[in-house]
DNA sequence: TACTCGCACTAGAGCGCGCTAGTAGAGCGC
DNA sequence: GCGCTCTACTAGCGCGCTCTAGTGCGAGTA
């Protein structure tokens, strides 16, 4: 900085106000100092910056490094933080780095906000972290933290999924459980009050997932074994997630099992993965968009504001009907 | 860490040795303080370490947020960079934040090392990043710029898959070409030279495609469209990625066609979506967490001697025999 | 006793910026 | 001429840390 100052005749100051995009400089001036500055190669050094200013103005992003939805919801994020003039920066969680050691980089590089994706960490951590940092929790509730939460609406998405289903004729709906991922309980609790009121609790039964492929092809494995002891196939499935539903849809698909002619799949998320599908994997669509500019939102809210109370944002999911859907198969006379 | 330094009855330099576990502090003061400082909540700030120090001991890494393949590659970059005592910093591109701004966020956070995913900038651009920080560039070859290249020979991964469709009696064997993605250019002229030294250069055919699901699907339709057209489906594809494979094994499946009964598939990278087969998909693997640790290890050493030319890293591949590929179909008598 | 040595610790400069308080000079009204 | 404002610019402190060059002190040695 210095060197650009000395070669273009100026303060080091007034470099600064220029690369600050500040007033307080001719145009003249500007444009000579930024040429310069551009022979040299300068850059302004973040950390330096960072150190002056107090603020760092950067949002810290935790996420699952494998989970399809979360490069969603990242897609989503930078374009809202650069809009309000925030850094972002991204730490992974993997098999062997843990939440707290994704969360201690980015609290170590100064972020300001932490935008943590379906964390998984206790709320009395997440308390002490919403203290730190203007925290916001996406998906997983932190009851008690001082932290803001953006999820959807999870119960108004199975209940669409529910009623498309009926309507198509289908009555024999098994659910695939998300175990302890994000919103699974509310999924769960939502599709058995959705069987309720249809008047088909005889017909409910939630079979325990977990939000992966595997689990999908386990359950779908499950059900051929029955199939073929005898049992007759569910009509339709409500998988825990898209994920889920995808491992399914190729454990039938193979066995001959024609989606939607003999069985309707329904997914969560609308997450990339349904590109795959060449007919379209019908799901409930979070708005990954909606979502990101949501939680980039509270976080900056609460930068400036500290003493806002824990907001939550809920976003309504919307029923995205493709081809893994269609009328209820008619029942063998038995 | 005055604070920590006034309440524990040490200087603040002391603190810092402690913080920074180097010799000069006895046993007892080390407790104490460290004690103190986790009493107020003090962790070190890595903005001002990173300004005194002069070094910031970190790694930037450019990934695609979409691609598959990326996520495992960084699974494998965070133990490795922390092995050698590196902090990693991640910045994505999506379709709405390029490469430049990517990188660009990368170096004013100081990153001293830089390992680009897949990069698709010009060979003059990373010539001059590789004048800016270790360089090392992951899946494209960029000639003549400074920056080190960790790839798979891709020639030996298609030689094998190819070796293996043809020992299992196919001829009519189809590549679905990557297009202007990473590797693109070596697999097809891999697979050419394959079919020729296996004589079946009249069976050869490139169909053109890129690295998605969506082009899978396409070629899917394509040889479909064919089919009902009288013409003979190729007894066995290989696909350009295992992205573009999944696309195209969903078209087929759910046509009727068993894989690998009527047709085999083989893709590439052994990536995560793999899981997605109930029978697993047969592709080459790249060993990611090799590769990572590859690309790891080059920026460090250029950053310990900066004067090494670049260098290049060739992994093998490892053909991964799944479920989609087997023996040829018989040929119906024409 | 006088000295060296090693250990535990400290003072203070400086990393590259941002920011506050200020100056110099031009323009303007009276 | 004076005071005033406005624009363009500068001096220099301080952000929180690391690091070099020390200091003080007790133990060991001649």
């Amino acid at each position: 900085m210095a060197d650009v100052a000395g070669k273009a005749g100026v303060s080091r100051a007034l470099v600064s106000i220029i690369f600050r995009n500040q007033p307080g400089a001719s145009q003249e001036t500007r444009e000579r100092v930024l040429r310069v500055a551009d022979e040299i190669g300068y850059r302004p050094d973040s950390a330096a910056r960072l150190l002056a200013r107090g603020r760092s103005r950067t949002l810290g992003v935790m996420f699952i490094v494998h989970q399809i939805f979360h490069t969603d919801l990242i897609e989503g994020i930078y374009p809202e933080a650069e809009r309000l003039g925030y850094d972002v920066l991204l730490s992974g969680t993997t098999p062997g780095r843990g939440e707290a050691k994704a969360i201690e980089a980015l609290l170590s590089h100064r972020c300001e906000g932490l935008i943590l994706l379906a964390p998984d960490a206790e709320p009395a951590y997440l308390d002490e972290l919403g203290h730190r940092a203007a925290t916001v929790s996406v998906a997983r509730r932190a009851p008690g933290a001082r932290v803001d939460f953006v999820h959807s609406a999870e119960g108004k998405g199975v209940r669409q999924a529910m009623d498309h289903l009926v309507e198509l004729g289908h009555r024999r709906i098994v659910h695939i459980d998300g175990g302890r991922g994000p919103g699974s309980a509310e999924r769960r609790r939502a599709y058995r009050a959705a069987m309720r009121r249809h008047r088909l609790e005889a017909e409910q039964r939630v079979i325990p997932g977990a939000h992966t492929e595997e689990s999908g092809i386990e359950t779908g494995r499950l059900l051929l074994a029955e199939r073929d002891r005898g049992l007759p196939l569910p009509t339709a499935v409500l998988a825990g997630n898209d994920r889920c539903a995808m491992g399914l849809l190729m454990t039938l698909t193979r066995a001959g099992v024609e989606v939607p002619r003999d069985m309707s799949v329904v997914g969560y998320d609308d997450s990339h993965l349904s590109h795959l599908m060449p007919i379209g994997l019908t799901t409930v669509r979070q708005d990954a968009v909606l979502m990101a500019e949501n939680a980039v939102r509270f976080a900056v809210d609460r930068l400036e504001n500290p003493e806002l109370e824990p907001r939550e944002a809920v976003l309504d999911p919307k029923l995205v009907i493709r081809g893994t859907s269609g009328p209820a198969p008619q029942e063998p006379a038995r």
